[in-house]
DNA sequence: GTGGGTGGTTACCCTGTGGTGAGCGAACAG
DNA sequence: CTGTTCGCTCACCACAGGGTAACCACCCAC
């Protein structure tokens, strides 16, 4: 990613949102999160599924961008036919938790327009 | 905007956060929101200066979609040369407000890198 | 041997977002 | 009469992120 490059700041980051929105910058990646969250443990299909409209390439890179930022972690069973399981690393866990006032403030402004 | 187009929710969302990001979601936004939170009614000048490397276009594009969204308030007096002022809404206040454990998450992080 | 399911990869295209640079209209300073 | 301040607007362009679709190796059931 890194598509934020704002001089100003030793490494172009302001604030911490900074930090956070670099991470979470993509599509699907907070329903990702989401989805990891609320069933823990998925496999590659299963979350495909749990995601409908995401494409494979994308939920691909995705998952490893986020495994590479450390949110996200990928077990690899050797076993036919493949098996892969993702998870909330507690670092996730955490980014989404401090995730939940943003849907909060969302779900209100919902609410309001109906 | 709208750049969320997801099927399988009524209207392509699925959580709250969904409507946050698209408030949010643009390069600049959580830092104009910062910005506007610290000194609060500033002039369009005084925004831009505040925020290095931003563009006149994007400042005002961004304002522009931040004033529709209603999270940030518009003044503009009638003087020469012209005067705008801009500030947080009450809800912006809030969205800035429930931004700020994503940003304690985000300090974290960047002080454990380093 | 054909189809399905697994978890991907690769190549290509397309759109939206943001960046660049110019200009503008009025007043005032030098 | 040129330059500056102020808050924009407009036309144009580049690029990255995401979408589309085909393909792969492997094994099993039919």
């Amino acid at each position: 990613m890194a598509t934020l490059n704002r001089p100003g700041a030793p490494d172009g980051h302001i604030c911490g949102i900074d930090t956070a929105m670099e991470v979470i910058g993509g599509k699907w990646k907070v329903l990702i999160l989401w989805a990891l969250h609320e069933h823990p443990y998925r496999r590659f299909g299963e979350l495909r599924r749990l995601l409908p409209g995401i494409t494979e390439k994308v939920l691909a890179s995705h998952l490893r961008e986020m495994e590479a930022d450390g949110i996200v972690g990928r077990v690899s069973y050797d076993e036919v036919p493949p098996r892969v399981e993702y998870s909330l690393t507690e670092d996730g866990a955490r980014l989404n938790a401090s995730l939940e006032p943003l849907a909060a403030w969302g779900r209100e402004r919902a609410d309001r327009q109906g």
